[in-house]
DNA sequence: GGCCCGTCGATTGTCGACAATCTATCGTCC
DNA sequence: GGACGATAGATTGTCGACAATCGACGGGCC
């Protein structure tokens, strides 16, 4: 990508951007939890800016669905109830459905060596049984798939997408897999990848999301969101 | 949905909102055509509100991907080369196949009949020959079907890559089907949601988006787009 | 003639202030 | 006692003005 020393352009982010980013981390994190108000004086206090470029940022966020605007009565943190959870794992597996098609398609070498990374990175994550650096590991590894596709508008779906999983996990962690299992689920994936076998990775894709799904839906534990 | 005389509570949109949506139709019908950029000043004056408001809502439209923002400079409409028609074409293929299965394992007679009568409109708009009543109906199927799966977050997706398409048709009108054509197309997914195959309906909506974009990489048309 | 530098106009980025609206509280009337 | 209406505080919506930066033009130097 950039060899040291070579001379790219450079590439500035503007300050909405950047706040849009901090914001982004904050709820999925949950240091904004949701259901919260995001009074613009305060934020712009906390964040050093002034309130003009923190409403260029919030209104990004409304755009991507993680913020919903009440007029005259301010922005507030989307909450999820267990319908939203059910579109959220659907949306993800069309983009990533479509994302295995291209890698399967495309450049399967490079997604294998960076897919064996992502995965050993969970590895690692899972052996400490530290539950947010395997939520970070877990982001990280289908964010890097989407990401191979080389589908920029797949990738940016699938950044808001994985910040509204983040939110679902927060509100539910008694039904995030086992270290184990969450390992072994990827782990076949990209088995499948290395096998070049695209209608075993389809199925293990749907798997992967749909399962989630039937278990949010029976127990129905994202009521408890609100 | 809406019985007449039943209270629903008002939902007034944001300012930021409006603009968002006038810019939207602007850059879709062409008025503001790729590589144009947005003076603030200008489209300010133009639309009668301030520099903030508007600022506001060309973030929607940034994160959204409509338009590039390139710091100190200012804003430009994206220009479409032929990767981006393919990635359009493949995103909309990601989103639409999941409505479909959604629309097949949900209310299908209700899908039924919003789509019949969508492709009536696409007949109509078809024998009065108006290229843009043509495109108009066809988006208006298509947002139809997306919307028909219930799924919020699939609806969101597709509005940004609709009006993405209707880019790309102003650039290349040539390689537009024709009426007959484009009217038959579309007769073909509704008929096989009316026979409940969903085999075939998920065959049909891939080859749509396929030969278009088999369509685009062989003429390579989007070039010009630039 | 070609290159470099400084200046100018224009546009964007940021900020503080004012107007409009909403929520909550308190007082009043029936 | 309960409901209605007015007031106060806080928050959002909007605007105009100032600072920072960029691209283009013109003058000067080698």
């Amino acid at each position: 990508m950039s060899d040291p020393g070579e001379l790219e352009p450079v590439t500035r982010e503007s300050t909405a951007a950047i706040i849009a980013n901090q914001l982004r981390s904050a709820i999925m994190y949950g240091s904004l939890a949701p259901g919260d108000q995001l009074t613009e004086t305060g934020l712009a206090a906390q964040l050093g800016v002034s309130r003009g470029p923190l409403r260029e940022a919030m209104q990004r966020l409304v755009q991507e669905g993680l913020l919903r605007s009440e007029t005259h009565r301010g922005l507030f943190v989307i909450d999820l109830d267990a319908a939203d959870v059910r579109d959220i794992y659907h949306a993800r597996l069309a983009v990533e459905r479509s994302a295995c098609l291209l890698i399967m398609q495309g450049n399967r070498g490079e997604a294998l060596v960076a897919l064996t990374a992502a995965l050993d990175r969970l590895v690692q994550a899972a052996e400490s049984r530290d539950r947010v650096a395997m939520s970070d590991a877990d982001q990280a590894f289908h964010q890097t798939l989407v990401q191979l596709s080389g589908n920029t508008r797949l990738q940016r779906m699938a950044e808001t997408l994985l910040v509204e999983t983040r939110m679902c996990l927060t509100v539910m962690q008694e039904s995030y897999p086992e270290p184990a299992e969450l390992v072994e689920e990827h782990r076949v994936l990209v088995d499948a990848i290395a096998d070049g076998d695209e209608q075993r990775l389809l199925r293990l894709i749907e798997e992967h999301m749909l399962s989630t799904v039937d278990q949010i839906t029976d127990s129905g534990p994202a009521a408890r969101a609100g």
